[in-house]
RNA sequence: GGGGACUUAGCUCAGUUGGUAGAGCACCUGCUUUGCAAGCAGGGGGUCAGGGGUUCGACCCCCCUAGUCUCCA
């Protein structure tokens, strides 16, 4: 049976069960904690956990999850893949253990021709908890699994909890019979490669309290309201159904290991060191694919590391199967042709994520090249100091700084009769590791506690009426002081405020939040922040600035109008700037961060070039344009599938309900999904001004703009600047450049030109100095003082063209100029000085020392001098008996 | 977020406890010569990424900033 065929009938199995089937959430995780969804059931925790009130009773769903901790076992095992697939039904309080166990067996045993998977109640196990007796009775009655074919396991296996307080339970897991050929009788307890989990069935029943580990924590009592939540792993149930040996033989992955295999000429199970290195590509390329697919690029933070190294890895093995032609077009079309029919999504997008695959490819491929000069330069080393292994420092230096991975490293060393210290190499590693976790230790800011927003969350959601009306009345339903639910606020305190309605804007989609009043009868709090802590629940962080405040008050909501206009002009100058800059650049220029405020706008984009000041220009041009034309702004909510069809853009990262919002900008010409605020036509804009380009990481750019007001007083500042410039240069501004560069050109050639001079003009002292010249037995000697220089530089050509006249002789010069308030001291010894034992470099020093300064050299020529200008004299009269002697 | 490395002529790169910045290619001029990266001779071209510090003196040592590459969380 096809994957995409099993999941199709798990999604219909659990709608006959009226269970909702929500679609697959993103594997960019909404939880901040997390970074990707690495469970189907994350998508629900905060219906587990009640903090946000369960929109459905009962829930079904197919979420794709990625888990990069065990990236090491990829390919070693059966079962472990950084991909898969969790099928889930959950209960909210609704159905509990029996109907749980039910449906599971039902599903399992039932025929294919009634919808079921057709499995062979005999070949199925099932483990429950230790003291779960219920669990046991029920497995009894609602299937017809024999009593001997149900195993006990402690909490270490079949309890279920978050870590923290909060719900926790028992397990009930079902396990598969692969066959006596898979390993020994005696179902999981005895040997989990023959037994294969295929489904875990959590019982959230209990409220767990503090404790420490995974198996030593209190139970505090039953919970109000009790939870279902299930997960079964598609690719293990697919791999069984298959009759195939492990994941990657499924059909969702196996036509990208074959390809990999035939790419690189091996046969997929002739040599299990070349099968590991297949199984690592197929299952990476699919990782990769999903992850870009859903928006993460390869980037050096969190998220986008991980598709980094996936794709590095592929990169890696294909390398160690002898393949090192760029694949990746090949491997991802066979990867996407195998997955689409379960998300054709990958085939509409196809296009993108090809390319960002490609394009890291690329660069990888760059980096294994520059890495390559390196190794061999370290192998040639370590062959020179005749080492039989490369040092782990060496290795890791490879790793580390140039990208170069280790396993290709020691492949290399290999062929070069050279092992490697692997164990210095891994000690290495983690230091590194260590010194990254103890930094994200210290900075990790405490874990807000949400659920004491939980209490107000469950009476309802705050309704938003922003969008129509700056005030709303509304009334008071929570009020929280130091992370406390109080009851009153007084004069002077700075507190949380929940209301029932407001017209508040709170921060999300890059939108800074709303400013303004809540007022009542002698009463107005000053709003300092708008936050939406928990989805649906909006909280207003305020100063009361008079009167005092309680639970139930009437109040009203008065956001500033001056604020939400310029709010609102920023936004809509976001969305104009991210058209414009997709209509220049092309559509790969996706937004990938923004954040706008009154006058102000900020925008991250993925693209992996600066932009050059035509482009910047253009973007400008355009952006200006549209305002100009005076587009028409609508907003208009719909479902996420016809917003979609329209063509709106919608970003990465950020989670949309049911019904989104998309505004639109001159109808096609900018079509976004965006819950903010808006002008309604493009002219009340005003003006946008491009003010800053750069780089925030590999593949990603940050624009900065002004807006409005903002954006005409930047303009005005830089006229002042052009006005200045023109008023000091002297021209008219179209001039102004050439003037620059010539007056640049100018001033350099005119210094070349004094400097040659002021040399030529020293160079006619220089017979006269020649003249002077004293001798101590064949030794000529010259100490001259030729007061103010340019630069030590004319001084040592000075000397060095003294000299020339003092050969081929015996000679001493020494010339002293001076520089800059301070003493330039250049000795030069002739050949024949030298060989007579008079180095330049002592004489200097000794001269130099008088100066209060220090010197030293080679012996032919050095150089010295110090600050002291009034012992000049005295210092030459110590050289000159110096040389002397 | 925390480490490591790199930035030198138009291009690719050298540059030795800190002591006059080089090579190859490209460019210009002249000669020679027209068989595939032509040869010979000569020449121009550098704020050694930017800024600050230490020093008599910094491409080199220290600090800051920017850009690029890379590893880890």
């Amino acid at each position: 049976m096809k994957t995409a065929e099993i999941r199709r009938r798990w999604l219909d199995y659990f709608a006959s069960k009226d269970h909702e089937v929500v679609p697959s959430a993103s594997l960019i995780s909404e939880d901040p904690t997390l970074m990707f969804t690495v469970a189907g059931m994350v998508p629900f925790i905060p219906y587990m956990t009640g903090l946000v009130p369960a929109p459905y009773k009962r829930a079904t769903s197919v979420q794709k999850c990625v888990r990069t901790l065990d990236i090491e076992e990829v390919g070693k095992t059966t079962r472990h893949g950084t991909f898969f697939q969790m099928n889930g039904n959950f209960s909210f309080g609704d159905y509990f253990k029996k109907d749980a166990i039910s449906y599971a067996w039902e599903f399992l045993t039932s025929s294919r021709e009634s919808g079921g998977l057709g499995i062979d109640p005999e070949r199925l196990w099932v483990t429950v908890y230790e003291d779960d007796e219920e669990s046991i009775k029920l497995w009894r009655e609602q299937s017809s699994i024999p009593l001997e074919r149900i195993q006990k396991r402690g909490m270490k296996d079949n309890y279920w909890s978050t870590g923290q307080p909060g719900p926790a339970g028992p397990c009930s897991e079902i396990y598969f019979d692969r066959g006596p050929s898979y390993g020994v009788e005696g179902g999981p307890e005895a040997d989990e490669d023959r037994y294969i989990e295929i489904w875990n069935l959590v019982f959230m029943q209990f409220e767990r309290g503090e404790g420490t580990g995974k198996d030593s924590f209190e139970i505090l009592g039953e919970l109000p309201s009790k939870n279902i939540d299930t997960g079964m792993g598609l690719e293990r149930v697919a791999f069984l159904l298959q009759e195939v040996d492990n994941l990657y033989e499924i059909d969702e992955v196996r036509p990208v290991l074959d390809l990999a295999a035939k790419l690189s000429g091996k046969t997929y199970g002739e040599k299990e060191e070349d099968d590991v290195r297949l199984r690592v590509v197929a299952d990476h390329v699919r990782s990769a694919l999903m992850l870009i697919g859903d928006g993460v690029t390869p980037a050096n933070d969190a998220r986008g590391y991980v598709v980094r190294r996936l794709l590095r890895r592929v990169v890696r093995a294909m390398r160690l199967l002898g393949v090192e032609a760029p694949v990746f077009k090949k491997l991802f079309t066979a990867s996407k042709d195998a997955m689409k029919e379960s998300y054709p999504e990958l085939d509409k997008d196809f296009e993108r994520i090809l390319r960002t695959a490609v394009n890291e490819e690329e660069a990888f491929l760059r980096t294994l090249n520059s890495g390559l000069l390196v190794l061999d330069e370290e192998i040639s080393k370590a062959k020179g100091s005749k080492a039989k292994a490369l040092t782990g420092d060496s290795v890791f230096l490879l790793h580390d700084t140039y990208g170069f991975p280790v396993d290709l490293t020691f492949e290399i060393a290999q062929e070069a009769g050279l092992g490697i210290d692997r164990d210095k190499f891994t000690s290495l590693m983690n230091i590194q590791r260590q010194r990254a976790k103890d930094d994200a230790k210290q900075k990790r800011s405490t874990n807000a506690d949400l659920s004491v927003y939980g209490e107000f969350r469950s009476l309802g959601t705050t309704k938003f009426t922003g969008y129509e009306s700056l005030r709303s009345s509304a009334k008071v339903v929570g009020l929280i002081r130091d992370g406390q639910v109080v009851k009153s606020l007084a004069q002077g305190e700075t507190a949380e405020v929940i209301l029932d309605e407001t017209s508040f804007y709170a921060e999300s989609g890059g939108q800074d939040s709303d400013s303004g009043f809540i007022v009542a009868d002698s009463v107005v709090l000053e709003v300092l922040d708008v936050q939406k802590p928990v989805k649906g629940l909006v909280s207003h962080s305020v100063l009361v600035k008079q009167g005092g405040l309680g639970l139930g008050d009437k109040v009203a909501t008065e956001v500033s109008a001056d604020w939400r206009l310029g709010a609102a002009q920023a936004h809509s100058a976001t969305h104009v700037v991210h058209a414009a800059l997709r209509q220049v650049l092309g559509p790969q220029a996706l937004q990938s961060g923004s954040y706008n405020k009154p006058g102000y706008l900020r925008l991250d984009f993925s693209w992996s070039e600066q932009l050059s000041q035509a482009t910047k220009t253009e973007i400008e041009e355009v952006t200006n344009l549209a305002i100009r034309q005076d587009l028409a702004v609508s907003a208009r909510f719909m479902s996420v599938q016809e917003a979609k069809d329209f063509g709106a853009v919608a970003l990465f990262g950020e989670t949309y309900d049911e019904s989104v919002r998309v505004i639109q900008i001159g109808g096609p010409w900018s079509r976004e999904l965006c819950g903010g605020t808006h002008v309604s036509r493009s002219s009340q804009v005003g003006l946008v001004s491009l003010m800053g380009e750069a780089s925030v990481g590999s593949g990603s750019r940050r624009l900065e703009a002004y807006v409005g007001f903002e954006a005409f007083q930047f303009l005005a500042t830089e006229r002042a600047l052009v006005a200045t410039l023109t008023d000091s240069l002297k021209v008219p501004r179209e001039q102004l450049i050439e003037k620059i560069n010539s007056t640049v050109e100018e001033l350099r050639q005119a210094q070349k030109t004094l400097s040659a001079l002021s040399m030529e003009q020293l160079m006619t002292r220089l017979p006269m100095i020649i003249e002077k010249a004293k001798s101590v037995g064949s030794t000529k000697f010259v100490v001259e003082n030729i007061g103010q220089v340019d630069s030590a530089e004319q001084v040592r050509e000075f000397a060095v063209a003294v000299r020339e006249k003092l050969e081929p002789g015996s000679g001493v010069v020494a010339i002293a100029g001076e520089c800059a308030g301070k003493v330039v001291l250049l000795v030069a010894t002739t050949n024949k000085a030298r060989a007579a034992g008079i180095g330049a470099g002592k004489l200097v020093k000794e001269a130099s020392e008088i100066l209060g300064g220090g010197g030293g050299g080679k012996d032919d020529i050095a150089q010295g001098g110090g600050p002291k200008t009034s012992e000049l004299a005295k210092a030459l009269i110590a050289l000159e008996k110096s040389i002397a002697g």
